[in-house]
DNA sequence: CTGTTAGCGCTTTCAA
DNA sequence: TTGAAAGCGCTAACAG
């Protein structure tokens, strides 16, 4: 066979639903049917449609469906923690939702600029989309109003303590922080200090509930509060651990934005020999899988992520069939699970000693 | 305002081509061309059209482009990897090298239906995509016929023991496992365990290679073998172990098909009192960033996974502009790295005794 | 149950 | 540099 031959192998002639038609000797729009709605098609006539479609390889034009029928059934998922391991239960719950639909996930992750995350969004809203769930960084007016503008429904994730544009499920992330601080505190732990990991607005509301149970004890201090505004992870958290410990030599535990912070934390600790909980208590956020299988398994914050994204999911398909609803702001609630991490009462205790 | 006015505010009036051009007092096409290619209209009018397009809030609807351009400028990536933590810098790879052009990505997750590869990947034909990168699961000769016929390019990722349908980029598993075993040999480990997470045909391929080089010493034997097909995770690496040395009370290693695996695995050995790595060595897979903060370390095997998703969008890209290429395959390698959790010479050394 | 007609919003092609 | 005409492939709305 001659080189070149096959060029162009992409784009060969493309099989459309008339070519179909022709070949069945029916109409265009009759092959349409047999296709999207079988049963509005005698039995007869479907089969013989089916058949052709299957022997002329016809794939169906999304784009043309789209434009023809101002339908696009495409869901679009708009997170900056796209590529985080957090999001992954997240974006289960939305598959595992939508999954048995006919609807289509896209997902985008902005970028850093701040202009990225409405560029994104009018990119979504040019595909004529069925609706968006969307993860917001900062709280900013002009978005909001984009939102308020959509032109479909939208469900803004992760965080619930604002009034959304239109529907949100989340939870508290500032009352999930206050819990964690509480429960060091109550643990016998007073120098305990933040390891984050951004300034986003959920960042920001857990740094308010800790620093708000902080104060309430009088023990707040700045230098406490360690941040980086950058993607949080296992060796970021050993990084933190040990600027902590420079800046505070006197800390005796800290509440970590993520579980991965925690577990480099925890490991730092032990490189340095520090006993947990005894010496050093470690309080995570997320609880991942490997914070109750680690040794000492790492007290964590439990955020319901697989039932956010498959609410958020859910309700997006509720709106596309409905009409418009007001606000809805849905709470799924946060669960602070205590494990060997910060057991230092627990520790005591076989010992006899007395704090 | 009465309620209901409101009513069905999505899908409000949408502003289209032709409207822009009337406020402007031009035709539609000089509006496409001010959007699309600005330099082909004279300056005064393109301001005059961008500054009309601003006010009214004009969006282009990419159906409509699509179709009427029959370039949908849509990357598909399909992998049962997406909700995966392996993926995730597979995803930045790809997205960082995609940013700067025109062109979208849309991702798609394969349930667990054999067909659903296929019907994806169909789905995905229906949209004129730019190209499509694939993450295969088994080796299917009717899936390998439907890349073939793809409308567009292909690019097959992380495993490249096979010829591809037409590009591909990865390692050779095979060999990886090959030289994580011989790794274990070599430090003196000898009942090796292989700890897995699936029958993919990645998995299949590190079976391979840990067999042959177990087979080849006379130390293979099938009751060291343990592998569920379900996700990996920390907590099943643990399961897993324990499972191991019940089944083989006498194991001395384990090769882990994943380093998630291999932390849980270092977990429960902890929680066991066996000694890390004088009573039992572990070597992961992946080198995911805990891998080298562990404690202790675990040592790993490196796949350049950010490089394999930069990589294939570069080759479809490249790939889009010029005609058909013949099969290319690319070998990005792997990197073997050595850490404290396999170290029982070095561990040995101090103490001065002999093996 | 089936077909006809019209047009979705944009771009291509050709002409001015 | 700008515009007019035609049509991408499909589906809505109505008719038969």
């Amino acid at each position: 066979m001659i080189p070149g031959t096959r060029r162009r192998r992409h784009r060969q002639e493309k099989v459309t639903l008339s070519d179909v038609a022709l070949a069945a000797g029916v109409s265009a729009i009759t092959v349409s049917r047999a296709l999207r709605d079988p049963e509005k098609v005698s039995p007869a006539l479907r089969e013989t449609i089916l058949r052709v479609v299957e022997q002329m390889g016809y794939v169906p034009d999304m784009a043309a469906r789209a434009l023809a029928s101002k339908d696009s059934g495409l869901i679009g998922v708009l997170t900056p923690g796209l590529t985080s391991y957090a999001f992954i239960a997240v974006m289960r719950g939305i598959e595992d939702r939508v999954r048995a639909t006919d609807l289509r996930i896209q997902y985008a992750n902005p970028g850093n600029d701040g202009e990225d995350d409405a560029r994104k969004l009018r990119f979504f809203f040019s595909q004529n989309p069925a609706g968006i769930i969307y993860v917001g960084r900062h709280h900013d007016p002009a978005l909001d109003d984009l939102l308020k503008r959509a032109p479909c429904p939208v469900v803004e994730i992760m965080d619930v303590s604002r009034t959304p544009a239109e529907m949100a499920v989340g939870i508290d992330h500032r009352m999930a922080a206050e819990a964690a601080t509480r429960h060091l505190l109550n643990e016998g732990y007073r120098r305990i200090g933040l390891l984050g990991g951004g300034w986003d607005s959920r960042s920001l509301r857990r740094l308010e509930g800790y620093k708000a149970v902080m104060e309430a004890e009088g023990l707040f201090d700045q230098a406490l509060v360690l941040s980086i505004d950058s993607y949080t992870s296992v060796g970021l958290g050993a990084h933190l651990l040990d600027r902590l410990l420079s800046a505070c030599p006197e800390a005796d535990a800290a509440f970590c934005h993520s579980d991965d912070l925690a577990l480099g934390a925890l490991f730092e600790c032990q490189r340095k020999g520090l006993r947990i909980p005894q010496d050093f208590g470690i309080c995570g956020f997320n609880d991942f899988d490997y914070a109750g299988v680690a040794y000492p398994s790492l007290t964590s914050v439990r955020l319901p992520r697989y039932e956010i994204g498959y609410r958020a999911a859910d309700m997006l398909i509720r709106a596309t069939g409905g009409g418009r609803q007001p606000p809805t702001l849905v709470d799924l609630g946060f669960q602070l699970i205590p494990r060997q991490s910060t057991a230092r009462i627990a520790a005591q205790q076989p010992s006899g000693s007395l704090a």
